[in-house]
Parts: structure tokens; C-alpha cells; sequence
DNA sequence: CATGAATGAGAGTTCATTCAT
DNA sequence: GATGAATGAACTCTCATTCAT
């Protein structure tokens, strides 16, 4: 059994080779500007090879983004275990952010590319928008409950919220933070998170 | 003197009409997806003729970014009117906002699109993001020095505050936004930026 | 006038050019197995340059159907002016197997090869088909009524002598007669359609 | 002993297996788009299987003539039984034509095809040509000794008649009865055979 | 015996770009 | 000033084939 069990590894390894091979180059050059004898260059391997772990290019991108949004509900489950609202509210800001900055790739990915949504497992990965979104909606509709907030219009808190982050990042993400020296970026980001979120309590 | 001013004239109307012809199939297929062909194909000249005016693609582009920085230029101008420093801040947001939803296309291509920076036009369009984010900073401070904030911190006040615009819009732009309907994007967009005004007060 | 003209001539030249060797790579080695590079190579331009002139492969098999179709026509000609119908279908039989014998490739092209029928001009080259068995029915039906035969089967006799002189031309056209010597073949066909010519008088 | 042959005949069963396979895909797509992971798909191995009974992909296609030949011979079995030779050359054409419509596919392989002729076996193929043709000649030698035919000329007579028959199947395989119904086509060969019987006699 | 993995070669096709006219 | 013609380089993708296991 081990002999299966080492080539499955093997091959697992290598989709993993390519995958990653990918997301650098697609992060640095764009999706379309990308090509499989670009990724096949970048693994020493013959252009041919990448076919036997994908079908084509788009679903390399697929996997990419499955595999981003997988990792970011890891980056998320932390906060299961926290039970007052509106400390998972403030947490959620935190860890957003902390992805954002941390995984700049797979953000990107997630939530600033275009690309083809050809596969299904993309719809996957627009899921994870939709989940992020979902989860910033029930917490906030918590909050609410809990008479967190003043204001009851949950949706436009929610997406006002989720506006917010996504702006922080997608600056830094995309780099339009050049204004201000590198190693100060993240610092104002957390920075303006605390304000933001002391803002967050006039609603 | 006055058959070179209209020759003159003649060229900049056809690098108009190309960069014209080039903003549309951009917004519409994206950087990659369009080939020189099909700007040619679409001004109905040959694609010698585009060699004529832009060195190459990219410097097609960087003319586009070069336009869409001149675009939002204009469309800020009004604030220039407004002497109240926190009725500009409130302006602007709705100008900023106003701007992203009407030409998704230029704000992507200023504030989104990882860009060819090769061009020295192209510093141009990265300036606009600095003029941009230097108006809002100058505009903060005067509000820090006429106290309509308590805090004093304009650096991350003015980051704050555009993070959150730029998110709005860039989930518009990037068509994140698929969990509301289509035709109630742009209304949750004012309604938030509403609420957002509200959450300044208490800075 | 005369450089559009001349221009013209040059383009009209340069598609034959790639015609002809197309088409006598596509006997040679069959349709799938030549590509454009093949051609390019035989005309000594680029792959790029075929593109210029047609669409893709299977619109240069089209052209070839075409002109096989065109070339054939003219060659039955002459026929239009033999007003006995007996002569007139004679003669056809000589005319069929010289076009066979002498235009082997555009025979192969319009009764032989089997390739691909999206154009619609390949449309014209099976009609090509169509029309000389319309001639050969026609011809015998005012044998028919010229009681040339006993038989009134107009149908069945067409088709009868259409397989025979089709099976003289694809035995040739295909390298079936490599049981006689290359230099007796053609008087061959010509004994044996003599000796057909005779027994048609059964009929 | 027995162990050596069980073997053998295991292998002679996987070739067979492996051309009844090639043979249906190739009658269904042409040689050309017939790859060997298709047919390695087919019989439900690897591709590397393949290699371990072919050489290569031609060797795949000389063995199917091969075997085409095989077919066709002991489909003229039946002839061997018929002494009187007039008897034998009516009965050889109805049975050209049924092979010919039945095995459409082998027919096209062993009269049609422009063949890779690289491999001996394929010496064998165009034998079966041969054959044929010797047969017709050495029937019709035995009519004209028998005074069935007033012509002497063997040679031209047996090349008439393998030609008629030729056209026929020729045209049926390579799908140039459009103009006739599908379900009449087979229909008039038969009735056009029996045409030709009866202008045989001229002879 | 059978195969998974790998690849060089090559398919059709498109593109940005050049240059003589 | 405009362009038709041309091309080298690149694209995605498939194939026949090999070889270590």
C-alpha cells in the first residue's frame, strides 16, 4: 500500500509545485499575461507535463482560488470560539486585515481578479465573498440583537464594514500605498482599523 | 503658421479617437484581450496607422491612464467652490463615489489595474492616487484646525477615509457585489456613504 | 489604376501559389497530415503569411474544392456543342477519364477525399458530383428518347456508367494498378473503355 | 508446453482486442484523428500498453489491413465450391459489392486508402489487389477458353469488370450517393449489377 | 505484464510590430 | 499620412513515444 500511498503523495506534491509556481506568476504578471510555458519554465518541467495535473489554464486558476478560499476559512476559524458578538465583530476586523496583508495573493484572487468564472469550482471561491459577506451580516445582525448598535439597518452596516477592510486592503494589496514608506503601511493600517473601529460605535 | 496648428489639431483629434476606441474594448475585454487589431478595426484604419500616433500598446495605455487621472481631475473640480472644509470632505466622498460607479473603467485603470509602469506617463497616473489622497489630507486638516474632529491624527484619518471610498468602489468595480441585485448596488452604495458621514462625527 | 491592378495581380498570384502547394501536399500525404507550416515551408513564407490569404485549413481545402470544381466544368465544354446525344455521352466518357488520368489531384480532391464539408463552398464542390451525374442522366434520358436503348431505366444506366468510369479513374487515381506497367495503364483504360463503349450498345 | 501457449494465445487475444478497437475508431474518425490514447481508452488500458504489441502506430494500421485482407479472403470462399467459371464470375461480382457495402471500412483500407506503405505487411495488403484481380483474370480466362465471351482480350475484360465493381463500392465508401436516398443506395447497386450481367454478355 | 509520468515535436492560430510603397 | 504585406515569437493544447518502476 505504501508504494500508492508515496506516488499519491508525489503527484499531490506536484500539483502543488505547479499551483504555487502559478499563483506567483499569475500575482505578478496578471492571468491572461500568464502562460503554461511560463508556470512549466518556472517548475523545470516540459509544458506538456502541467496537462497531466490540469485540464487547461483556467483550471489551474480554479484550483488557485479553491485553494485561497480554503486557506482563508482557516485564517477564520478562530472566531468560532468566540461567543459575545461584537468582540467576534472587532476579531473579524483584525483577522481580515491580518489575511490581507499576510496573503496578498490569495486575496487578490479572491476578491480583486478578473478571470474566467468558467468553473464550478469558482463559483467556490465567489462563495467565499459571499461567505465572508455572510458572516459579517450575521454577526453584525447579533450585534444588533444584543443592541450593539443604534442603528438596525443591518445590511448597510454590514456592507459598509466589509467596504471598509476590503478598501484597506485592496490599496495595499494593489499597491497604491507608495505615499507612505513601506514599513509604516501595516502600522497605519491597525492603526486606522482602532479608529474605524471606535467609529463603529456611533452606529 | 495656421495649416501646422491644424495639422496639429488633426493629430491630437485622432489619438482622441484611438485612445477613444481603446478605453471602450479595454473596459469591455480587458488589457490583454485587446489587440491592436481590434482598435484598428474599430477606427476603421489599418493598424500601421495606430503606430503613427502611440509607440506601442503600453504607451496606448499609459495615454488612457494619463486621460482617466485629466477625467477625475475635472470631475473634483466643483469642490474648489466649497470653502467649508467639512462640507468639502462630505462632497468628496460623494464625488469620489459618484466617479467610481460612472467610469468603473477609468477608476480601474487608476486605482486597480496592476499597470505596465514602464511609461514615465504612467507616474502621472499614480500621482493622481497621491493628489487624490493629498487633497483628502489637506482638506482633513482643516477640519483638525477649524475642530470639526476631536481627534488630531489627520494622517490617519485621511487613510481611514479613503480606504473606505476606494472599497466602496473597488467591489463595485470588480463586480464583488453579486450578492445584491444589480439595481440596488448603487443605492446601498449612497445609503452606506451616508452612514459612513454619520460614523465620522465621531472622530 | 494599374497599381491596384498590379496589386491585385500579386495577391491573386500569392493565393495560388499557396493553392498549388497545398494542394499537392494534400494528395501527396493526405489533408490531416499537412499542415499550414507544411505550406508555409513549401512557399517559403510564414505560417502567418497563409493566414493573410485564407481564413484557416479547411477554407484552403474549400478554394482547392472550388477551382477542382471550376477546372472540371471547362472541361467538359467542348460537349455542349455535340448535339446527337449518343455522341455526347461518348465523348463524355473519353472527357471524364482524361480529366481523371490528367487531373488526378482534383479528381482525388472532388470524388475521392474524404475531408471536411463546413464551408459552403464545399457545398459547390459536391454539386460538382451532383451535376455530372446530372449531365449523365441527362444525356441518357434523350438517349432514352432517342431510343439509343432498349432499356428505359434511365436512373440505373446513369448511375451504371458513372461507377464504371469512376472506378477506371480511382483504381488510377489511388495506385490500385500496380499490376501493370505504369506506361500501359493509360491505353489500358482507354481499351477498356472502348470495349465499354460496346457494351453499352446492349442496353 | 501448455503454459507457452496459453500465453500465446493471450497475447494473439489482446491484438485482436487492441485492432477491433483501432478498426471501429478509425472507420469512425479516419486514421489521421485516431490517437493511440483512444484507442488505449477503448480496451480500457494504457497507452503504454499499446506498445508492447505494435511498434508503433503504423504497425497498428498495417496489421488491420492485414487483417482486412484476411476478411475479405474468406469472404470469396464460397466461389472455390462453383465449378462452372461464368457462374463464378456473376456470383464474384454480387460478392464484391456485398463486401464491399458490408465492410465498407475494410474496403476503404484495402482499394482506397493512400496507405503508409513503410511496413511489409502492408506487401500483403496491396496483394489482396492483386488477387482480386488475378482472380477476375483467371475466371474470365477460364469464360473466353469456355467461349462465354466472343472477345479474346482477357486483360481488358477483367480490367473492365474489376473497374465497374470498383466504382460502385467506391462511390458508396466515400459518400458520394448523396443524391440518392440512404435507404435506396444499396438498392441500385444491386439493380445496376445485374444491368452490367446483362452487358457482359455483349462480350 | 502493465503503467504513470514525462516530454519533444508539432498542431492551428494570433499578435505586436515593421517596412516598403 | 496611411497601409498592405509580412513575420518572428508566442499562444494553448495534443500526440506518439519512451522509460523507470
Amino acid at each position: 500500500m505504501s508504494i500508492a500511498e508515496r506516488k499519491e503523495r508525489e503527484k499531490e506534491e506536484m500539483r502543488r509545485n505547479i499551483l504555487s509556481a502559478a499563483l506567483s506568476l499569475f500575482r505578478e504578471k496578471g492571468y491572461d499575461s500568464v502562460s503554461i510555458r511560463n508556470i512549466a519554465d518556472a517548475i523545470e518541467y516540459s509544458p506538456a507535463t502541467i496537462y497531466l495535473y490540469f485540464r487547461d489554464k483556467s483550471e489551474i486558476f480554479a484550483a488557485l482560488q479553491y485553494e485561497a478560499a480554503s486557506v482563508m476559512r482557516n485564517h477564520f476559524m478562530p472566531l468560532l470560539q468566540l461567543e459575545n458578538p461584537w468582540e467576534r465583530l472587532i476579531e473579524f476586523g483584525h483577522l481580515y486585515i491580518d489575511f490581507g496583508l499576510k496573503h496578498s495573493d490569495l486575496y487578490d484572487l479572491i476578491f480583486i481578479i478578473r478571470a474566467p468564472m468558467e468553473h464550478v469550482e469558482n463559483q467556490e471561491c465567489w462563495n467565499v465573498g459571499m461567505t465572508v459577506h455572510k458572516f459579517f451580516s450575521e454577526t453584525v445582525q447579533a450585534c444588533v440583537d444584543a443592541r450593539y448598535f443604534k442603528s438596525t439597518d443591518t445590511a448597510t452596516i454590514a456592507y459598509t464594514l466589509w467596504a471598509y477592510v476590503h478598501g484597506i486592503v485592496a490599496l495595499f494589496v494593489r499597491d497604491r500605498m507608495r505615499m507612505y514608506p513601506p514599513e509604516k503601511r501595516e502600522e497605519l493600517a491597525r492603526k486606522s482599523l482602532t479608529m474605524f473601529t471606535k467609529m463603529m460605535e456611533v452606529l
